[in-house]
DNA sequence: AACAATCTAGTAAGCGTTTGCATGAGGGAG
DNA sequence: CTCCCTCATGCAAACGCTTACTAGATTGTT
């Protein structure tokens, strides 16, 4: 198919070296050589052959995403972020699922990446989660986006400055029986959530408002979950005139249970999520924007950094500002 | 790092061609034999190094997915159905964003898929898109989904069947007036949309309604641009009662200006998108469903079956059947 | 003018597999 | 007992690059 080095080398009169040389930039090339070799490649439509190159270097000249899943708002534009980064460069995006509950891998993780990538942008998973943990120890070269770390660069926002930040503003409004719906229980391996809890928790006794147990509900970290956790949430014996959601996709689901409760966000319940999905504006849901292709991007830039300066490399942590988006879904309680 | 194969094969006593057969499952290697290198391998913590392997097969063991965005719903999904029928194997999934016009590549995608990927499964672009056309014709393994083709394995909903479901559905509410919101004049990157449109002109016709060009409205194929031919329809003269949406998205985004006009879906004018988004049950969206991940997923199928029948092999097509979900954003007219 | 430093370019040894070919060992058929 | 065929394995040549190392040619220094 495509020509080899060799002969583009027979062709532009020079060792298959220089070619290597001239095509990749290096020095000890003079521009006349190079710009022959240059033309001779394109003539010949010739394009190293990556597999060699990357036997040959030791590089692979690809960098993988570790998600959970690709196709929930969150993910994929974590994703579409890295992306962005990559367009810029060289590199290949390899897409690996990591984490995802519902479909466990059999091959370790080390090995799907070994000599398959340089380096890696994990998505929303902690550096405490096993596999990531292992990784890092490896020193395989690592970013995370959406938690923080001190082993390896990472951004994210303050999660719990998050959970404040939504929490004082229904507290603002004059509610006190604020709810909370979270995900699973207590999930290792999704830190935010505790994180979000946390700064609800804190604003509330701040604020002197005692945090009722009762006013909390797990589901999933999915529009089912959420409408789950509302319904329970109804259920209850003590209501809650407003609710937190950790996310805007569980939010969404806690308005489907509340109008088919026939109540209406914004005036039976207040509810505020987190993320800043799309979707939030023609919901007129209250949230906690962040930047999240931006994160991803941000990610990616983090990791070719340290791939490109291989040893004096220290990790840092960027943290990004969030932004409160009001609109109806958050108004005072009713009574007031 | 790693172990190399001739560790193994010193430290099972055997070649290393020995050691490639058995650990691949090749036929003519002793069953005896067979364990003892597995379990070597497995003891060394051996993976074979894909480069080395890539190089020496010709093989990539890589499948790309060509997409012009990644984080937009309808694309995520695909991704994700492509993900998940790679889980199953040890297929590599390499993400190349190709045709996002906002994001023009400069390397030409054929050198970007070379000795990189064994095929791709194409997402949303039809195979008369430039670069596609030019893969197709250099023999390039490909799978469309969201486009069908003759010339390759294609899987997508009928189009035209879907416009005329939909319009025959607002039809039969007893619309006569029934308008149009589609993405730009005429893009020839994105079929669905001028099939979906001859859905809708056809099923005009069979019930003797005159399409009125004054109904038609264009934007992008999003939010946004749902939106911007919305505020556009209600700034005519003549006044739709109806309006099909060819996407969710932009069906959302109508949804946003006709609020912002005082307008409510379903009332004052109904609302019909294409999709099955998430979030059309919040937004009460009546829509024409189709099953995108399981479309991602049947692509990816076809593909790997394709690269291992090699030769006789013969293009399908496979046409999903959708469905007409009813809520509230379509009903009769006002006046009835 | 002699010598060191700097460029430029070539030689060839890998990189770690896969695979065509050769070899030898069994085993059933004649 | 041969002869052939099948099975099991090894040998060694690719696969197409990258990159020490080497060496000659320039250029600069004193």
């Amino acid at each position: 198919m495509s020509a080899t080095i060799r002969e583009v080398a027979a062709a532009a009169g020079v060792s298959t070296a220089t070619v290597s040389r001239a095509l990749r930039g290096l020095p000890y090339v003079d521009e006349v050589t190079r710009k022959r070799v240059v033309e001779t490649a394109q003539r010949l439509d010739y394009v190293a052959s990556p597999s060699a190159s990357r036997l040959a270097s030791g590089r692979t000249g690809t960098i993988a995403v570790l998600t959970p899943y690709v196709a929930r708002w969150f993910f994929a534009t974590v994703i579409s972020g890295v992306a962005m980064a990559l367009t810029e460069g060289p590199l290949d995006l390899l897409l690996v699922e990591v984490g995802n509950p519902d479909r466990p891998s059999t091959v370790p993780l080390e090995q799907r990446l070994r000599s398959r990538a340089d380096g890696a942008v994990v998505v929303a998973l902690p550096d405490t989660y096993p596999e990531i943990s292992q990784l890092i120890e490896h020193d395989f070269p690592l970013t995370l986006v959406g938690s923080l770390s001190d082993r390896v660069s990472s951004v994210a926002i303050n999660d719990a400055e998050t959970g404040r930040l939504a929490t004082q503003h229904l507290i603002n409004l004059g509610h006190r029986e604020i709810g909370l719906i979270s995900g699973a229980t207590s999930d290792e391996s999704f830190t935010a959530q505790d994180d979000r809890t946390n700064g609800y928790h804190d604003a509330l006794t701040r604020s002197g408002i005692p945090a009722h147990p009762a006013l909390t509900a797990y589901g999933a970290f999915t529009r089912e979950g959420g409408e789950r956790a509302m319904v329970e949430l109804l259920s209850r014996e003590v209501q809650p005139t407003a609710v937190f959601c950790l996310s805007d996709e569980m939010a969404f689901g806690a308005m489907i249970a509340m109008r088919r409760h026939g109540l209406t966000p914004g005036i039976d319940i207040a509810l505020v999520g987190v993320d800043g999905h799309p979707q939030s504006e023609l919901a007129n849901l209250t949230t906690v924007a962040q930047p999240v292709a931006e994160m991803g991007r941000l990610a990616a830039v983090a990791l070719q950094d340290r791939l490109n300066n291989a040893e004096k490399y220290e990790p840092r942590q960027t943290a990004m500002s969030v932004e409160l988006v009001v609109r109806s879904s958050s108004a005072p309680p009713k009574g007031n």
